[in-house]
DNA sequence: TTCTTACCTCTTTTT
DNA sequence: GAGGTAAGAA
C-alpha cells in the first residue's frame, strides 16, 4: 500500500510517533513542532495501514476550533467523511454520550444545559432558597467552589467533613444547587464530564461496549487535562485501548480551572509500558524567537525539559519597547502594523496578545483612529447576548417546561406583569412541594392562590408557551424561531429601544433567524434528540463567535490564552509589566509564577518571524493608575536577543501629568519628598515605585509596588525609603 | 409593578 | 469601567 501521503511530510520523529505500534504512547510536542500533524495522520495511519475501523477511534480536543480543525484535516487525509468516528471537545462528546445514555444517566431526554451565566444564576437561587445572605455567600465564589469540586469528580458527599464551617456551608450550596438542576433537568458543563464518568463507570454493560469499541484513544493539548477529564479518559481506554497523548508541559496555562500537568508525569505509571517520544524540532519561528523562549522558560523548575531548535536561522531580534502610558504603547504597537502592511505584510499576518480583556479597549481605540480593521477574539459572543438567551429560553421552556432558569427568565421578559412577588410566591410553592417552577405555577393557578391579576398574568404566559409549542410543532427551526420572537413579544419589546444598543438587538434576535437556518449536525448516534434540542444544545456548548468578518484581513486581538495553538508572522506582546504580566495575583501566590511564565512562553513561541513585547509605565486599568516596573520575563530573556527601542522625546505625557500635579501637592503636604512613579528602595523589600499616598503629617502612609514582595502600604514615619529617582 | 437612579463591588484566563 | 443590586419615584 502507499502511504507516502501520510508520511512523506513528517521527520523521523514524527513519523516514530504516526507509525508507532498499538500501547500508549506520550509525545512531548513543543510549540510549534506539529502535534495537530502527528496526531491527524496517526489517524490516517491506524485507519488506512493499520485497517482499523473509523467507528473504533475517538480523539478528543479542548475547544471547539481545535475539533473542528482536526476533523476537516483528518477528512483530507482519509479522503472522506469521518463517520461514526468521535471527534470532538470533552465537553462535546460526554454531551452526545448523555444524549444516547439520558435514561441511563437519569436525566430527562430533553436535558437543557446550563452555561456559566445560567449556572451562576441558578447558585444564585439556591443560596436565595437557603436564605443566606448573598453578600457574605457570592453566587460567583459558590459557583468556583461547586466546579471546582465537580471538576475533581466529587459530589457533595464525597467531600470531606474538615469541620471548616465555610466549607460546610459551600456544601450545603452545591446540594441544594444540585437539587435544583437535577429537578429542573439541567446540567452545567462540568456535569457534563462527570455525569458522563458516572455513568459509564456504574453501568458494566455500556463500559464494556464503549472499553471494547474505542481501540484508539487520542487526545491533544494532553497537559490541560483536570482529574475527570483523566479519570474520563482512563475509564474510557480500559485496560486494552491504546491511548495517544500529546502534550506539552510548557504550555500548560490552566492550572486555574483544574488542569493537572501531573496527569503527564503519571500518565507512564498509569499506562505501564508508554513510549515517550519528543519533538523538538521547530518549524515555525526563527532561532531567536525559540532561543529567547527556551531561555525564560527554563526559569520553571519541575519541568519535563526540552529544548526547540530550527535550522532555519536566527532573523530579527526581538523588539522591546516601553511606553510612557498605554496610548503611546498602541501607537507605537499600530505603528509597526502599519509598516508590516507598506513592506508588503497582511493585516491578518499580525496578532496583539495582552493577559486579559481589559487592556483591549486601548488598542481597539487607536485602531479604530488609524482606520485599520482589526478583529477582538473573547467577550461577548453570540449565544451570550441578552436578547438571544431571551429568546433561547423561551425556546428551552417549549422544550422542557421544568427548565426553572428559562422560566425565570422569559416570565417576565417582555414585561408582563409578572412582579417579584408574584415570582417569590411561586418559588415558595415550588421549594416546598418539591417541583419545578412550571409545575408549581400550574398548581397556584389551580388552587386560586394569585390576586386576579397576577394570576391572570401567570396563566397567559403559561398558555403562550404552550401555545408556541403547539403552533411550531411542524416548523422548521428557523421558522419556529422567527415565530417565537415574534408572538413571544420579544421583538416587539426590544424594538421599543430606539437606541443603537436596542437596534443591535433586534438585529441580533434576527440573526438568531439566520443561525436557525442551517442547523447543526446531529450525528447519526442521537436519534432521538429533536432538530430543537440539538440547535439548543449546540447553542451552549459553541457559544458561538463574538463579532464576525472572520473573512476580512485584519489584525488579530486576543488574551494570550486564547493565543494557544495559533501562530502569526508578527505578534505583539503587550503590558509585560510587572503586576500586570505576571499578574499582581500569580506574584502574591506562591508558585503561581510559573504559570504565567508558561503562558509567556506561550506567547513568545505564537511569533513566526517578528516579536515585539510592549509596555507601559504608567497605565490606567479599572479607573486606577498604576506605576510598573517592566516585567521580570524580559529581564528573564537574554539580552543579546533583545533590541530595546527608546521613546522619542518630543512624545508629550499627558497621562503623567495629571499624577505629578496631584503628587506635588502631596510633598508640600507632608513633607515626605516623594512622588507617585518615584522608584525607591526599602532596607527589606528591595526596590520598588511609588503608586500612591495617604494623609499628611506623621501618619502619611504610600502604596509602594516592590518588584519582589508586590504592592504594600508603608508608613512614611517609619519606612527609611532611600530615593533612587525622579519621577 | 416598572422604571430610574445611586451606589456598590470586582476585576485573568474559558469549555 | 461595567455590571449588578437596592432603594426610591411614577
Amino acid at each position: 500500500m502507499d502511504v507516502s501521503h501520510i508520511l512523506d511530510s513528517l521527520n523521523t520523529e514524527q513519523r516514530e510517533a504516526v507509525t508507532a505500534d498499538a500501547g500508549p504512547l506520550l509525545i512531548q510536542a513543543g510549540a510549534g513542532s506539529g502535534k495537530t500533524r502527528v496526531l491527524t495522520h496517526r489517524i490516517a495511519w491506524l485507519n488506512q495501514v493499520e485497517g482499523v475501523s473509523p467507528f473504533s477511534i475517538l480523539a478528543v480536543t479542548f475547544t471547539n476550533k481545535a475539533a473542528g480543525e482536526m476533523r476537516t484535516r483528518v477528512q483530507e487525509l482519509l479522503n472522506s467523511s469521518i463517520g461514526p468516528m468521535w471527534v470532538g471537545t470533552f465537553h462535546g462528546l460526554s454531551h452526545r454520550f448523555l444524549r444516547m445514555h439520558w435514561k441511563e444517566a437519569k436525566l430527562p431526554q430533553a436535558f437543557q444545559i446550563l452555561d456559566s451565566e445560567d449556572q451562576k444564576r441558578m447558585v444564585q437561587r439556591s443560596i436565595r432558597g437557603l436564605d443566606l445572605d448573598e453578600t457574605r455567600w457570592p453566587p460567583r465564589t459558590a459557583m468556583w467552589y461547586i466546579n471546582a469540586k465537580k471538576d475533581e469528580g466529587l459530589r457533595p458527599e464525597h467531600i470531606r467533613d474538615e469541620g471548616d464551617p465555610t466549607e460546610l456551608q459551600l456544601i450545603q450550596i452545591y446540594k441544594a444547587y444540585q437539587t435544583a438542576c437535577d429537578l429542573a433537568g439541567a446540567v452545567d458543563f462540568a456535569e457534563l464530564l462527570l455525569r458522563a464518568l458516572e455513568t459509564l463507570r456504574d453501568n458494566e454493560e455500556l463500559l464494556q461496549h464503549y472499553q471494547q469499541r474505542f481501540q484508539h484513544v487520542l487526545v491533544d493539548e494532553f497537559q490541560d487535562t483536570n482529574t475527570i477529564q483523566y479519570a474520563w479518559l482512563r475509564l474510557l481506554a480500559g485496560q486494552h485501548s491504546s491511548i495517544f497523548a500529546v502534550g506539552d508541559d510548557d504550555q500548560s496555562i490552566y492550572g486555574w480551572r483544574g488542569a493537572k500537568v501531573e496527569n503527564i508525569l503519571n500518565f507512564s505509571h498509569d499506562f505501564p509500558g508508554t513510549h515517550v517520544i519528543r519533538l523538538e524540532r521547530n518549524y515555525r519561528s526563527t532561532g531567536t524567537i525559540l532561543k529567547a523562549a527556551n531561555s525564560l522558560i527554563e526559569y520553571n523548575s519541575d519541568r519535563l525539559g526540552k529544548n526547540l531548535w530550527t535550522d532555519i536561522g536566527d532573523g530579527d531580534p526581538i523588539t522591546f519597547y516601553s511606553a510612557y502610558n498605554e496610548g503611546d504603547e498602541a501607537n507605537f504597537v499600530i505603528e509597526r502594523v502599519m509598516d508590516h502592511i507598506n513592506t508588503g505584510g497582511s493585516r491578518s499576518e499580525t496578532a496583539i496578545l495582552y493577559r486579559s480583556n481589559a487592556q483591549s479597549r486601548v488598542l481597539e481605540e487607536a485602531l479604530f483612529r488609524s482606520g485599520l480593521p482589526y478583529r477582538v477574539y473573547g467577550g461577548m459572543r453570540f449565544f451570550e447576548r441578552m436578547e438571544i438567551k431571551d429568546a433561547l429560553a423561551y425556546m428551552r421552556l417549549m422544550s422542557l417546561a421544568d427548565d426553572d432558569i428559562s422560566f425565570e427568565r422569559a416570565v417576565n421578559q417582555p414585561p408582563r406583569g409578572i412582579g417579584d412577588k408574584t415570582l417569590g410566591q411561586i418559588r415558595n410553592a415550588a421549594r416546598e412541594a418539591g417541583v419545578s417552577l412550571w409545575h408549581a405555577s400550574a398548581e397556584i393557578l389551580a388552587a386560586n392562590a394569585l390576586k386576579g391579576r397576577a394570576s391572570k398574568a401567570v396563566g397567559e404566559f403559561m398558555k403562550l408557551i404552550i401555545k408556541l409549542r403547539q403552533e411550531t410543532a411542524d416548523m422548521a427551526l428557523d421558522s419556529m424561531v422567527e415565530h417565537i420572537i415574534e408572538h413571544s413579544g420579544l421583538l416587539e419589546h426590544y424594538k421599543k429601544d430606539r437606541s443603537d444598543k436596542g437596534e443591535a438587538r433586534v438585529e441580533n434576535l434576527q440573526e438568531l433567524v439566520g443561525a436557525a437556518s442551517t442547523p447543526p449536525e446531529v450525528p447519526d448516534d442521537m436519534p432521538d434528540m429533536t432538530p430543537l434540542d440539538a440547535f439548543l444544545s449546540n447553542a451552549a456548548l459553541e457559544a458561538g463567535e463574538n463579532q464576525g468578518d472572520e473573512w476580512e484581513d485584519c489584525v488579530q486581538l486576543m488574551t494570550l490564552h486564547s493565543a494557544k495553538g495559533l501562530e502569526f508572522p508578527v505578534v505583539f506582546i503587550t503590558g509585560m509589566e510587572q503586576g500586570l504580566f505576571p499578574s499582581q495575583r500569580s506574584i502574591e501566590e506562591s508558585g503561581k509564577v510559573e504559570e504565567e511564565r508558561r503562558l509567556c512562553y506561550v506567547g513568545v513561541t505564537r511569533a513566526e518571524r517578528k516579536l515585539y513585547l510592549t509596555m507601559a509605565e504608567h497605565r490606567r486599568l479599572y479607573g486606577k493608575d498604576h506605576f510598573s516596573a517592566p516585567s521580570k520575563f524580559i529581564s528573564e530573556i537574554p539580552s543579546e536577543h533583545l533590541q530595546e527601542i527608546r521613546p522619542r522625546m518630543n512624545v508629550s505625557r499627558p497621562m503623567l501629568q495629571t499624577p505629578q500635579r496631584k503628587a506635588a501637592t502631596v510633598r508640600d503636604d507632608n513633607k515626605t519628598g516623594l512622588t507617585v512613579g518615584q522608584r525607591v528602595r526599602h532596607s527589606k523589600f528591595g526596590e520598588g515605585t511609588v503608586t500612591d499616598y495617604e494623609g499628611q503629617g506623621a501618619h502619611a502612609r504610600v502604596f509602594v509596588n516592590f518588584e519582589s514582595v508586590g504592592s504594600k502600604w508603608l508608613v512614611m514615619a517609619y519606612a527609611n525609603l532611600e530615593v533612587l529617582s525622579t519621577a
